[in-house]
DNA sequence: CTTTGCATTAACCGAATGGTTAAACTGAAT
DNA sequence: ATTCAGTTTAACCATTCGGTTAATGCAAAG
């Protein structure tokens, strides 16, 4: 597939492709080795094991979530005009990597553990408790309704996410094909906000 | 596990148990023989292979969603009231089955075509189509605001399913535990339904 | 040219896994 | 008591899969 560049990278790269389409569980080494054109022992001279290299692609896989996240909330702007770049910007960073919802979740569910791990080295989420004080300290001074901060930003999360996760599903019920599917998520980075800005404004 | 009972109720409450946890890939057929306390041949004695076990598990969880869905959706409320129920009405049942959304989201992408074969014996979803009708023609009515149907019916799967999807993203992150997530779910029933109609309501 | 150290490959290995089979068991009908 | 059909089990089989190894390739250093 991705001919040239050092061997290294070239597996990065597979491992990545295979893991988040068909998970830690349904990947074959194999199939990675022939998705990087290398012979399969290249995979174990480089990263051991099966585990080793899934732990290296997942960790990047949810660094890359959580730093999209962390970027926008810290954004120095009124709340309202914060939450519509965090929602346009998260949607246009999943239009990128549309399957890493579906595998980072999936695989959580099944080691939990892997969270651990993730934040022992990389404790990138206190912004996100920065973020939902915003929302309470806006709450009171009137911003927006007093709500529950935890509660709006699964609101938000669950918007931006779940169409992803769910595109297979969507496609079949609605008979949208995967021009249409395009279109309605780069609407949606318009609709969520105002659908949000909506329900929280006073 | 569940003891007694004829052995093909075994087995399949043992199939939905595993399959749902672990997914197709990742499920051993020993398992779910464990998981029903029976011999291994007793499986493929009973459902052949493992993928028609799989496929008759598969089939009832993506029933069990959709009829869900459909059922509310087809109440005789003003639209305001039926999406209070939706929303109640399906985060219960997804607290009854929190495994089922992740599952069925995760082997649909593997194999879109599973959606398909489901269409051809239970066509259960033009109810959907009837439940757009109706929020566009409150559009036009104004009872609530005119907006994109589709786009509304996905914010409220979104903010219904993500949470179960991300249960163990959320307890990570937010580092609540068991109880906390179930009256978080809870309250969710209520604040969903309120976030939705304050953000239609014209 | 030869050596040296890393990179690469094909062949191989043992464990796990889905699936099969032949024999044993069980209980009801004769 | 015997037969007979359906059920259950342990042992077994073939394949797949993650992982290893020994031999080969190869380019830079000497």
């Amino acid at each position: 597939m991705s001919q040239e560049r050092n061997t290294e990278e070239q597996i990065i790269a597979a491992a990545k492709k295979i893991f988040s389409t068909k998970g830690l569980a349904g990947a074959r080494m194999q199939d990675i080795a022939d998705e990087a054109g290398i012979n399969k022992a290249m995979l174990h001279y480089y990263y051991r094991s099966k585990e080793k290299l899934f732990e290296i692609v997942f960790t990047e896989a949810l660094d890359k979530l959580m730093d999209r996240m962390s970027n926008v909330i810290n954004a120095n702007l009124p709340l309202p005009d914060k939450i519509r770049e965090i929602v346009k910007n998260y949607i246009q960073g999943l239009t990128e990597n549309p399957h890493l919802p579906l595998f980072v979740l999936n695989e959580l569910q099944q080691q939990p553990e892997l969270l651990v791990k993730q934040f022992k080295t990389k404790p990138n989420f206190p912004n996100i408790q920065q973020f939902l004080m915003e929302i309470a300290v806006a709450g009171e001074k009137g911003i927006i309704k007093k709500i529950s901060p935890l509660q709006l930003m699964l609101n938000i999360l669950s918007m931006c996410v779940f169409p992803f996760a769910a595109k297979p599903l969507l496609k079949g019920v609605t008979g949208i094909d995967e021009v249409q599917f395009k279109l309605l998520i780069e609407e949606r980075k318009q609709f969520v906000a105002d659908f949000i800005l909506a329900a929280i404004t006073p």
